[in-house]
DNA sequence: GATGAATGAGTTTTCATTCAT
DNA sequence: TATGAATGAAAACTCATTCAT
């Protein structure tokens, strides 16, 4: 049931992706920047509507509910989020990375980079999150499973070849992922461009940090 | 200005909170449950007030708008989240923490059981923050102001001492919160108690990775 | 069955004046000054409580409705609004007014102070008049009848005496009341205190309007 | 600041009533009844609603908030309410107004006319405007601004063809417009239809109260 | 006599969604 | 395909009034 409902869901949004006319796009990114600006419950549809110059009709022939719409906005992108682990992808990575500490640099430069050009869209997943854990918790693991895969495949080599500490491959994982998604909600949720920092050096020590707490010695 | 507007809203709070009638509780109780479980925006006063067992009136007369009904739930959590560093507590932790890790130990495991035993309201929290960045952007300085200092000469001791790394104190401590911020999320807020695990071992592994992160070798 | 409505709350109303506690006295100033301000229909009773500084209940005790405490604000002014025809008042008028003119000029300037001593109650009866017109509609006879006879005798007088044009005694009095009413609601209701003009200047214009609107020639 | 605050009410207002559909003007028609009957605060939207036969929501497409439909109701009353004067229409007043007495019964019978076939916007008028002061002191003047200059231009005329006295002219026409105010509101608003009277004997009578107190003699 | 606590019925207003054209 | 018009349901909040103490 709840695997047909989101599947469900995905289809009514690829469906609606499918296609992207003008004007969806033009729903689409009003309907992005609203979400990421009041958040999803305090944006009516028909000040989205009105922002994105089309009838409020329009959007409900086009996204079926409201939140269908949301997941318009968000299926896509948390697809994305995790890298594309193309043959490609991964050949390029095993070429580049010797160490463990490349690896990681490579990987959160990589995500910084698309978090960063979707600045708004992650805003919108991080205040949406909590309200359908369900469907988060539903979607993840598919989504990320390849990506899981090998990351734990990564991982057991760099156990093996004795460069970081023997902690579960879950709990590692989990601790990477809370502290590089609390820096980017930090960063694109809490502060946004109010306090301009130092990227490049805060990401620097936010990579020193894991290694340190990873490598062992 | 917006100091007044933070000090009124804490003052109206606190008034509100002081007599503290069994229905003021059951308001309370029920409103901390169900903003936990359904967020704020959608949680109607007509909804807590059925639940609670008093008339929607009742909640407007005690709490005079719903978002001072919020307020009256975040703040004093808020206000107790960072230690409350009395001499007395200091003492204790000096006598105690010889070094690094048995500070950070002894931190963690007494925010966690802090956090433990107010679920609901830190779920609210975390699930209204990112609609309140203003409030908790003036609130948290205001509020963490001595904890800071305390933790600074802390940190500046162990740096001193030579057990840790020499990155500056306020990304350091950035660093950390993200981590423990993040961890308890995950703990309360996404995992709740669907997957029961080794609390202790999980929270052992948080503390190896922080204290691996910092520490000097 | 209007009368008996009517009566009882007279009757109501003179209850509650007989004693006029201190209390009962603040509760009424403080009626009378925000009904004269705010309206009857935009003045709560929460709000007056607050402003006597009593207790919500307090009101309802003494005054039964809300209703009821405006009638009390209304009525006791109401009654005496017409000139109280003692045989005394009389006695003076009829020594001090030996033509038409000075009959008018006395009877105006005193209305004018009597109205002008009691500026709010005069504006919550302009302001709810509208509203109760069946009220005021069975009322007014009632009290204006020793006046009216008291006015038509003295109309008829000075018709006799040929000094004034033959016009319906009913007819005249209304044009009188309308010109003095109008007068005092645009004076002490619509201009306030906003455009002090030359009080006794204005007054003589109205009274040489209304002498040469009825005066014989 | 308070004109453009008006100019935007207008604006609103016109808007709205640019369009005027069928159920634009049952709304418009029922809430200028309603009004009349109870009072703008007393009359409560859902009333509207249900006696006009459309849903609540429908009003507040159309008109925004509640005052926005009562400004509808009221402003194109009040803009017509000073005689629209033409070319055309001041040179029939030449023509036809040999004396001042012509002229007064020209226009009193000419706005007579008006209010009575506007009777109920006119009792909403006169229930209102003690609760929008602010309003009326700032529209009147410029809606009656070249009124007034075409009055005080006629009052110099007769004035100096020597056939009024020589009281300040806005005295002069504040004292005409209270009576013959105060003689609509006794008609239309506190007697309506109750006390059918004999209409031109009386309207001649109040003609000829003006006349004479304003000719010279 | 005075009041803090409580409320049912109502207020204006907003919302996501549908329908006729 | 696109939209102006319409709405039932619900939102936060207010009101005059009552009752137990």
């Amino acid at each position: 049931m709840p695997d047909e409902y989101i599947l469900n869901k995905i289809a009514a949004q690829l469906k609606a992706t499918d296609k992207a006319t003008v004007k969806q796009q033009k729903i689409l990114d009003t309907a992005i920047r609203m979400f990421a600006e009041k958040g999803y419950s305090n944006t009516s549809t028909a000040e989205i509507a009105k922002e994105a110059g089309v009838s409020e009709v329009t959007i409900f022939r086009n996204y079926k509910t409201k939140e269908n719409l949301l997941m318009s906005v968000i299926l896509p992108f948390v697809t994305d989020l995790t890298p594309v682990l193309t043959e490609e992808f991964i050949g390029e990575l095993k070429k580049a990375c010797n160490s463990f500490e490349e690896f990681i640099r490579m990987m959160i430069y990589n995500r910084y980079n698309f978090i960063k050009s979707n600045k708004d869209i992650f805003q919108v997943v991080i205040k949406e999150i909590v309200y359908h854990e369900d469907l988060f918790k539903e979607l993840l693991p598919e989504i990320s499973r390849n990506a899981l895969e090998f990351f734990n495949k990564t991982i057991n080599t760099f156990k093996a070849r004795g460069e970081i500490i023997d902690i579960p491959n879950g709990t590692m994982i989990r601790m990477m992922i809370s502290l590089v998604i609390g820096y980017f909600t930090t960063r694109f949720v809490i502060l946004k461009d109010s306090q301009l920092i130092d990227e490049t050096s805060e990401i620097e020590y936010l990579i020193g940090f894991i290694i340190n707490g990873l490598k062992k010695r």
